[in-house]
Order: structure tokens, then C-alpha cells, then sequence
DNA sequence: CTGAAAGCGCTTACAG
DNA sequence: CTGAAAGCGCTTACAG
């Protein structure tokens, strides 16, 4: 079945096209009873308008573009919902980009953004990303962009974020408190020193103590996750063996269960384990996991919201932070 | 900074639009030298072809529609994983749509559909779908369509699924062999009837128990989760109380955990839990928890390659069914 | 090998 | 209140 355009509907009604066209869109310009006839007809043929049409007269496209960096992880499912969510009460589209952790895809991916396909876009970057040739040139398209949790502090843009300070030292208090003397730091950015990370502005599960006392402490994850495997159970089995584990993302502090298992450590006797993680499992694990959550689905929100007030031209705000919430559970427990 | 587009180059380059199209196309028609001159402007000037320009001229728009009843899952996830990369591989962009489980908002999405901005659909339905209408019109609208996991048999479109009607059947076997005798079978499925169910030809986690033993046992949850708590809290709490759980999705599992723990009910010993479920902890859970793990991934990326196939007017499958697989963990672990 | 022209299906400034 | 016309930025059949 050919779809029905609007010289169709016209030649139906013996109207033109612009009328039907003023019509469909509700147009003062049009008399009462015209509308109500090119509307009956439209509905009768199952009347839709090409949106490719009025997007390349209209010279935008109702659609956005999400990229994030992963998504078998309950925080960007989350946060994807939000986004969706907001965006079809506003009558926008979504499309979806995965850049795996991997700089060249992001890149990719956002030079692709440059065509016009999309009226904007919310990123949530690489853990290993330094470069912002990428992201400027997409601001110089003159293309709203939003940033959310993995942000990018050099380039100017609304950032959707939570107290990742703050909770990266609170943790790691907590850490403290239960007796962790050797803390390890577990993240996903593969390629940066912590100072590198520190000159870019880059924002992540950084705490005082990762970028003060123990920066050789902290264990680079990135997409070799076999790798990983084996570089967090050497440092076990090494004299260096810690006493407190700060993962930065819940995958790593799934390794170190399946690690501890392996090398027969137990948690949180030998180590405590502590994780950024929205993980609707942790109160079940074995033992339970500590957690700093982050209210994944509230961020998706409020970074669509954000963008949809830019497309609308109304101000908003340059910096949201949501607060994420500690919850203490079996796998940091005090030794007796 | 404005998008430059055709006209300009061709100005810039003293050649006609035409010319210009047909060079960045590496048309057979322009000469060597051309196209180098006008690949390197093109270059030099980040000219980017107006997607929406060529899909209103070429009537096809290289995007694809992906529609699921919901992401803080597993399972799909990792089919959006498989279905993105496929996607990009082949040059294609992934718009995805939630249903949240709502009949309504999938008849919404569908119809929006008709439109022409995608060029094919991958979904898989809500739960309690039975309508077909939807589908069956965009199916008039020539919009090739694929389903994965949750399908209707009604629908005369590409399949990719599961063995589960011989997984929920290995599965309740398993539950007997370990003792179980009072089994209930948990599903999404909040309207329908196992007897609807097999009349619309709706697959999911059919079991032959559930069919012919005892189907007032199957609890059929929904959108309100708390009242799915209440339900299953009150079963427990009845004379009826089941000495076995096979879940549909890993939420209800996760539920019965909670409610175990609230009322102090012993798995595997007071009852036996297992779940359709690619949680990545189950094997770290309290007790560690029995699966039929579907290969979620590889799911999403047959889906995808057969909707290419078929927009390539190519053959394809039929339908595909892969094998899913019982991970045996403590949940189900046989009495002493 | 290159160009002029038509057209994809809309929207909207202009005219009446 | 309605219509004719131009144009969004491409692609492609036709002509040379």
C-alpha cells in the first residue's frame, strides 16, 4: 500500500495543497469546516505526513541523538530511560549510539552527527577521553549538546552530574573508618594518569585520596576485560594486595567477586568492597554490596529536559547535580 | 557556522550540482581527476550530504526502528548491543522507542511508524499483547518487520527466538527432579490466559506444565510492581505456598528473593527459585541463582541481519531459534 | 565526461 | 479564507 501524500488528499477535497497543508497543522488562516473536512479525510486514509519532507524544509527533525559508551549497566539503561521517556512526551525521537569505551567510535560517531541528522545530542563520554576536537566541532555546527555523568569539563556545555567528588571521598572514608589502610581504585579509564585526568577536567569517581596519597594505587580498567581480570588478580596475590576496593563502575566490582571467589578471599574480611553501582541486585549478592547509587533514570531526565529547553531557545541551567546516595551493605563491614 | 551543501561546492569548484553529486558518489560517469578535486573540497569544507535531502529523494532513510517493552534488563540490553553494532556496521542509525510494557504505547509507537521514517521495525512485544492490528499494518505499509524474543505467531514476519517452550519444560523438570511438587510459574503476562496465550500463538516461557498441570498456579504480573510484591507475598503466605518458582523474567526473581528474605523463607530449602535470566550476577547472588540464560547478543544480531537482508531484498530465514541453556547454581539445589 | 531540469513531499511568504 | 509558486538539498533520467 503507497502511502497517501498531500496532493492526494488535495485532489480528493478539489482543495490545494497548501490549504490541506494549513489545514493538518491547525492554521488560523483556515475556515472551520475546511479543517474539519481535510482532517476527516486524512484520518480515513491513514493520512501521515513524511517527516524527512518537512524535516528538510523545516530544517530540523524532531529527533536527537544519544551516545553513550555502554549499556549492559544498569546505570545508562536507566539513564536511557529517562531520556526516552522525556523525549516522546515532547514528541522528539531518539537514536541510539554505542561507542563501546572506544575513542575512534565516539569519534566517529559524533563527526556522523555533523549532518544535520539530529536537532541535538546527549553524551556520556568515553572513560578514556581526552580529545574534544570531536565535541567542539559538533558546537560549531551550532548543534545543542548535553552532557551526562562522563562529562568533559574543557568544553562548554550543559553537564547533568552527580557529587562523584564528594562520594569518591565519602567512600573512601567508609573505606577508612572499616579499617582499610591500602585502598585500591578501580576505573574504566584505561589510558589516563589521574593527573592527566586532573589537567582535562575530567570527572569520574576522582577522590582526594586516589589524587593525594595513593595515585599508584589505581588500576586502569578498559575494554580488555580479560586483561583486567588478570591485572586486578596479580595485584591480589601481590604483596600489594589491598585491604578496600573502590570500583568506579559495578562491572569491576563483579570482577572482584568472581576474583575473590577464585583466589578464596573472603569479603569483607580480606577486602572490603565498595562500588559506584545501580545494580538492583546488590542487597542480594553474596555478601551484599555496598554501593553508591546514582539516580540514573532522574539524570536521563533532567539532561533531556535541559536539551529540549535549548531547542526551545529558553535559558537553562549549565550544571545540575543530583546527589548520589551511599547505602553501607555486608561487603564493607567493620572486621571484628 | 553554516552546513555546506552541494550548490556551494560546486560554485567553489565551477562545476554543476550534478557533477558534484555524482563525484562524491564515485560514480562511474566522472573522470578520475574530478572526483579527486571535488573529494578533496569536500574534505577541506567538512561537507556532510543532508540526510534528510536523500532520503526524501532516494524514499528510503538507512534508519531502523527498534521498539522494546523495556532496558533495565539483561537481556535486552544486550540485544540493543547486538542490534546497534549490526546497525553500524551496515550504515544504518537505530531509533529505539520503550513500550514499557504498555499495550497502548506499543499501538502508539507503531503507528507513528507508518510514516516512512524507518525503513524497517525490530521489536519485541509487551507481555500481554494480543492485538495484531498494529503490526498487521505496518506490515500494509511494505515496513519489513522482525521479532525477537517476545512474538506473535499470528503475525506472518521474521522470527528470532529461544527454545522456550523445551526450555520452560527442562526447566519444571529440573524443578521436579529436585523435589518441587507445587510449582508456580511467574510471567509479564498480566491479561492473558494461558488458553489466550496459546490461542494468539503468543510464545514465551510456555511450559508444558504450565499448559496441562496445573495453570491456576501461574501468577501474571504487570505494570504495578508493588501489587505483583503483594500478590506473590500472599501466595507465599497461603496454604498454597509453591516449594518451586520458575520466573519468566529476571525481575520476578529478584522479587522473590526479597520476599523470601522479608519472610524468612529458605532458598533453596523452603523454596526453589529459577528464572529466564542473563543477570551477570546470578552467580554471585545469596544463594547463587539457577538460569536459562538466552544468548541475548547473538539474538539481537540475527535479528538485525535478517531485517538487512530483507531490506536488501534478499531471502532470509524464517525463523531463527536459538538455544538458550539451564545454568545450574544453589537456587534449585536438591533438599538433604 | 558534464550539465540542465525535474522531482522527492512538504512549508510558507506572497498575492488576492 | 484559499491558491500559485518557490524552495529545502539532494538524486537521477535525459540530453549532449
Amino acid at each position: 500500500m503507497k502511502p497517501v501524500n498531500l496532493k492526494e488528499l488535495a485532489r480528493e477535497l478539489n482543495l490545494s495543497v497548501s490549504t490541506v497543508s494549513r489545514a493538518l497543522r491547525d492554521s488560523w488562516e483556515i475556515s472551520t469546516p475546511t479543517k474539519q473536512r481535510v482532517s476527516d479525510l486524512a484520518r480515513k486514509m491513514n493520512f501521515q505526513p513524511n517527516p524527512y519532507a518537512s524535516s528538510l524544509r523545516k530544517r530540523h527533525s524532531r529527533t536527537i541523538a544519544l551516545v553513550i559508551p555502554e549499556i549492559a549497566n544498569n546505570f545508562f539503561a536507566l539513564a536511557i530511560k529517562g531520556i526516552e521517556t522525556v523525549a516522546r512526551e515532547k514528541g522528539y525521537h531518539v537514536l541510539i549510539y554505542l561507542t563501546n569505551e572506544e575513542v575512534e567510535e565516539e569519534i566517529a560517531i559524533a563527526n556522523s552527527l555533523q549532518s544535520g541528522r539530529v536537532d541535538g545530542v546527549i553524551m556520556s563520554l568515553c572513560g578514556s577521553m581526552q580529545d574534544t576536537e570531536h565535541l567542539l566541532e559538533l558546537q560549531q555546527r551550532n548543534l545543542p549538546l548535553v552532557f551526562f555523568d562522563r562529562v568533559s569539563e574543557t568544553v562548554a556545555a550543559p553537564k547533568v552530574i552527580t557529587n562523584d567528588y564528594e562520594s569518591g571521598f565519602i567512600a573512601t572514608e567508609h573505606l577508612f573508618h572499616a579499617g582499610c589502610r591500602r585502598i585500591a581504585h578501580l576505573t574504566m579509564s584505561m589510558d589516563l594518569s589521574i593527573s592527566q585526568r586532573r589537567q582535562q577536567g575530567y570527572t569520574d569517581a576522582l577522590t582526594r585520596y586516589e589524587l593525594s596519597i595513593h595515585p599508584e594505587r589505581v588500576i586502569h580498567s578498559g575494554r580488555d576485560e580479560s586483561n583486567t581480570y588478570q591485572r586486578i588478580k596479580a595485584l591480589f596475590l601481590s604483596e600489594e594486595r589491598p585491604d578496600g576496593v573502590f570500583a568506579s563502575v559495578e562491572k569491576l566490582a563483579v570482577l572482584v567477586y568472581h576474583i575473590c571467589r577464585e583466589l578464596q578471599l573472603k569479603i569483607p574480611d580480606d577486602i572490603k568492597v565498595i562500588s559506584f553501582s545501580n545494580l538492583l541486585t546488590a542487597s542480594l549478592l553474596n555478601p551484599s554490596l555496598t554501593t553508591i547509587a546514582q539516580p540514573a533514570y532522574e539524570m536521563g531526565r533532567e539532561a533531556a529536559a535541559i536539551l529540549f529547553r535549548r531547542l526551545e531557545k529558553k535559558t537553562s541551567e549549565d550544571r545540575v547535580m543530583l546527589p548520589a546516595a551511599l547505602e553501607v551493605r555486608q561487603s564493607t563491614r567493620a572486621g571484628s
